[in-house]
DNA sequence: CAGATTTTCGACAATTTTGCGCCAAGTGAT
DNA sequence: ATCACTTGGCGCAAAATTGTCGAAAATCTG
């Protein structure tokens, strides 16, 4: 399986000849504008080259946009070479940027580079960084800040399970299967109380709701 | 289309009542040792019970050998209650064991609910990008533009409805049992009343009407 | 074993969604 | 233009879901 990659540049000429560099290694998405890229983001890439000069919307503003919703490495292409740019460009999300003209072996090294380290990304995280809160899933401890926060067993499960998928709904039943195990009988009503009294202990530190309510679905984890 | 449902054991009684139990619901293949198996495995089945104790090769091993190139749900099946065996199943891929002797109801429960998981994977995207509007179906939040719109759960299912399938046409009726289930009674009339407070909604951010009438036939999702 | 902590449960309150009647507005054919 | 029919808009009440609380049952600790 060919990794994705999606290349967004409106000259054409770039985008014939990455087409041309990288169609053996890789399968090649190309868009000329904003508006094609999004269309084409439906299909989900490994990777993304995103051209920051365009007409209409410019690079930046599609990171912003699609940031939060795809976690794949963002790579800019520049002509400029400000430094206020790089760091506007990291700012909204993106991972890396190169400045044309460039050498094709060194776009390769790059790319490659991150393919590699999101590979990496899959295995397993035992730690969670979000705004103050931090979750360490080997020694099962919180923190807010400084502050370490007492959960009960039962609770961590909850937390655990909810933040390792943050973003995805789950409905009770879902929940209770996962932590208590399937057994015919038991109430996944239970796992309402264990929310809230995780939701009390974390209102004392923060008005951050981490657990949002997905009214008639469940509960998931905010992003 | 039934699901199929590839079952390995080495005795020979267990199959023949598992085929019996779970014929009539889904396509069953048995196998009593990892070499038939791996020759039925030339049609791969939607989910694999999988007996951890046998001779010759064990179904830890098996595992292992087909997960990489199989991503369907395994189920181990064990006798050995001990907490590393649980471990190992699950580190060679599996995901899930049941114990024996188990009850046939919970059997039926974990592959239902494991192949319910698999059909919600496996639906499409699970991100639909069209202009400055994302739909984003795993955590069921819609995007404006960076702007995050509210709808309520039906509000949200008729927009997955429409948007997985735009461009067709659906009459009211058959939205209406698509989401609500055909349970005899209950009016279509209220699919009109939702797609009302959507368009109104969405009114807020963009002039583009997303769900277009057909006038006398129903409504569709603007492509 | 006694006391503390955690987990579970049931009932009720608060909130949000859903369903539906009614009439206005829009559409197409004659 | 008029008629027959379909769709849209509004508001309120019923229904469903979630949140809260107190207390019992189970589990853990020393």
């Amino acid at each position: 399986m060919k990794y994705k990659i999606l290349i967004i540049d409106d000259e054409e000429m770039i985008l014939s000849m990455m087409e041309k560099c990288l169609g053996e290694e890789f399968s090649v998405y190309t868009a000329e504008n904003a508006k094609k890229a999004l269309e084409l983001l439906n299909v989900i890439p490994d990777i993304i080259l995103l051209d920051i000069n365009m007409p209409e919307m410019d690079g930046l503003e599609l990171c912003q946009l699609i940031r939060g919703h795809i976690s794949c490495p963002i790579i800019f292409l520049t002509a400029r070479v400000t430094e206020g740019d790089v760091i506007k460009g990291l700012s909204v999300g993106g991972d890396d940027y190169i400045t044309k003209p460039f050498r094709m072996d060194e776009l390769l090294a790059r790319i490659s580079a991150h393919l590699r380290r999101e590979e990496r990304k899959g295995t397993a995280e035992n730690l969670r960084f979000d705004e103050e809160l931090i979750i360490d899933y080997n020694s099962r401890t919180v923190f807010y800040g400084k502050e370490q926060l007492d959960f009960s067993n039962k609770e961590f499960e909850i937390i655990r399970f909810l933040s390792q998928n943050a973003g995805m709904v789950f409905d009770r039943e879902t929940i209770y299967e996962k932590l208590w195990g399937y057994n015919g009988e038991g109430d996944s009503i239970v796992v309402k109380e264990h929310i809230r009294k995780i939701r009390n202990k974390l209102s004392v530190h923060t008005d951050k709701n981490y657990i949002e309510t997905v009214w008639g679905v469940g509960y998931k984890w905010a992003k």
